[in-house]
RNA sequence: GGCCUGAUGGCGGAGUGGUGACGUAGCGGACUGCAAAUCCGUGCACCCGGGUUCGAUUCCCGGUCAGGCCUCCA
């Protein structure tokens, strides 16, 4: 099975093949770190982690090489920091730990290398050297620019024909530029914002040029896959790519791009500056950063995806069904001896609907329908329960873990995932609770059994009785 | 003004030139002391108008609507 993405530059599907297999290398444009990120901000964390654990198990764990930067030089960041007194570092360093603390938590793996500007300015004044030596820059007003007529493919990323951009632009151009699509490499740093030296004078780097520069640091380039936001095709990575084309590495760059589509809050654009907010830090404190993962994924990543309650929750009634397979599954082989189990078997549906979930991920990462064979697959583990087929349930379940946690999910305990809010003295109470209707329920006195169901219910439990006895799990909030 | 996406059932959302995924919600039934879960059954769609075709939701053209980018928001 091969991989197929979809590359924004020829705008079609194509089979990947990496430069080289043993290292494959991703780099994925990250945050600016001057407040807590909105859920739209990981989007693409959860895309592209999806991504890199595929081709992990394609290429193998250690082949492919992963670089999501950090912004951490930026006006907001200075601003935040002046308003504090503290240095700059003092946000970045904040912020990025909240950052990291809220990707694990929505199941993302750590990116290989993590890049941050602060570390990669002797990068990107050595590359903005190398691009004024190639003729591909030139120094004015105080500020180094890049020549966008040095490269005649500007444009083609994006799919801009660059005259009718300018005829068509609503901005007012600066003075210093040759060309009203010149961007800015190296600029003056204003009185008391952080400054850094250079050979072009005491300043701060433009906004693209970071990125290239961290990619030649972490990576080298060329590199095989470029992913962001689709909001970042233009201009930002046709900057990007200019540079990197110009600077000089054989003329490539990156092999593929790719975009995730944006996330959308009810029908405004999801925001901070706009002030339209879902903190994935508050998001975490009522939902399962398992369930806001499904809910990232539930829509194919090139498509819009509409954030609403209705979508978290449908994400959360998923993940149940499934953890329910997995528990009840569970609790029916704790109550089979260990002598009588088997691990024989063919279980074809099992192992194809398994392996549905791999080619779906394959064909530029169909997440509905990975998720539509991962039902398929918890199908079987359920007929193999009811069936009190020991082996199918084993194999079964393997492969449903298997193939749920290569898309980072199904990675909590069945019971817990169930039970998860209640601490230890809860579930001792609980325990009890059970026990005491239990025997009412052989007494058949069933208003005393309705009343401690009651006085569950109280404590937000909901128990459920089975052939094996009472299971409980702690309920919804509304 | 320029460029680019998209339009599928109550909701979310794949896919396909012809037997209409999947999830969730609805309805009927089974099971259960009741309930939950589970199982069985069932209803519900492919924006509009042309064209190509034996046949289009799927291809082509036009339209409408929605969204994005052109201002260092992923």
């Amino acid at each position: 099975m091969t991989l197929s993405l979809y590359d924004t530059m020829t705008r079609k599907k194509r089979a990947f093949t990496p430069r080289n297999e043993h290292r494959v290398t991703l780099y994925v444009c990250g945050p600016t770190v001057y407040n807590y990120a909105h859920i739209g901000n990981f989007r693409p964390v959860v895309v592209f982690d999806l991504l890199f654990r595929v081709l992990r198990d394609l290429y193998g764990q250690d082949a492919v090489l992963y670089a999501a930067n950090v912004t951490d030089v930026d006006d907001k960041i200075n601003a935040k920091a002046a308003d504090e007194g503290v240095p700059i570092g003092v946000i970045s360093d904040r912020y990025l730990a909240a950052y990291n603390a809220d990707a694990a938590a929505l199941g993302a793996l750590k990116p290989t290398f993590q890049p941050r500007v602060t570390e990669t300015m002797e990068a990107i004044t050595a590359f903005i050297a190398d691009l004024v030596a190639q003729k591909a820059a030139y120094a004015a007003d105080g500020h180094v620019l890049f020549d966008t007529q040095a490269f005649p493919d500007y444009g083609k990323l994006s799919g801009r024909p660059m005259d009718e951009m300018i005829a068509g632009a609503r901005v007012d151009v600066a003075p210093y530029k040759r060309h009203p699509a010149d961007f800015v490499l190296w600029k003056p740093s204003k009185p008391g914002e952080p400054s850094w030296d250079s050979a072009f004078g005491p300043g701060r780097p433009g906004w693209h040029i970071e990125c290239t520069a961290m990619i030649e640091q972490a990576l080298g380039l060329p590199i095989d896959i470029h992913g962001g936001g689709i909001d970042l095709v233009f201009p930002h990575h046709e900057n990007e790519l200019a540079q990197g084309v110009c600077a000089g590495h054989g003329h490539e760059y990156a092999d593929v791009w790719m975009h995730n589509g944006f996330l959308n809050m009810g029908d405004e654009k999801m925001s901070k500056s706009v002030g339209n907010v879902a903190l994935a830090h508050d998001l975490l404190k009522t939902w399962p950063g398992e369930a806001l993962r499904w809910a990232l994924l539930a829509g194919h990543y090139r498509q819009p995806l509409e954030w609403t309650g209705d979508l978290i929750e449908q994400a959360k009634s998923a993940l149940d069904r499934l953890y329910r397979v997995l528990d009840d599954s569970a609790r029916f082989l704790e109550g089979v001896p260990t002598a009588a189990r088997a691990s024989g078997g063919e279980h074809r549906g099992a192992v194809e609907a398994h392996d549905a979930v791999l080619s779906a991920l394959r064909d530029d990462l169909n997440t509905p329908l990975a998720f539509a064979a991962l039902f398929q697959l918890a199908d079987h583990v359920r007929s193999s329960t009811t069936g009190k087929d020991v082996a199918g349930v084993e194999r079964g379940r393997s492969l449903l873990l298997e193939a749920g946690q290569l898309m980072g999910l199904l990675v909590a305990d069945p019971r817990a995932w169930f039970q998860g809010g209640a601490d230890d003295d809860m579930k001792a109470q609980v325990e009890a609770l059970i026990a005491a209707r239990g025997e009412a329920r052989a007494a058949k006195d069933w208003p005393a059994a309705d009343r401690i169901r009651d006085e569950l219910s109280a404590l937000k439990v909901e128990v459920m009785d089975g052939p094996t006895g009472a299971t409980w799990r702690i309920k919804e909030q509304a």
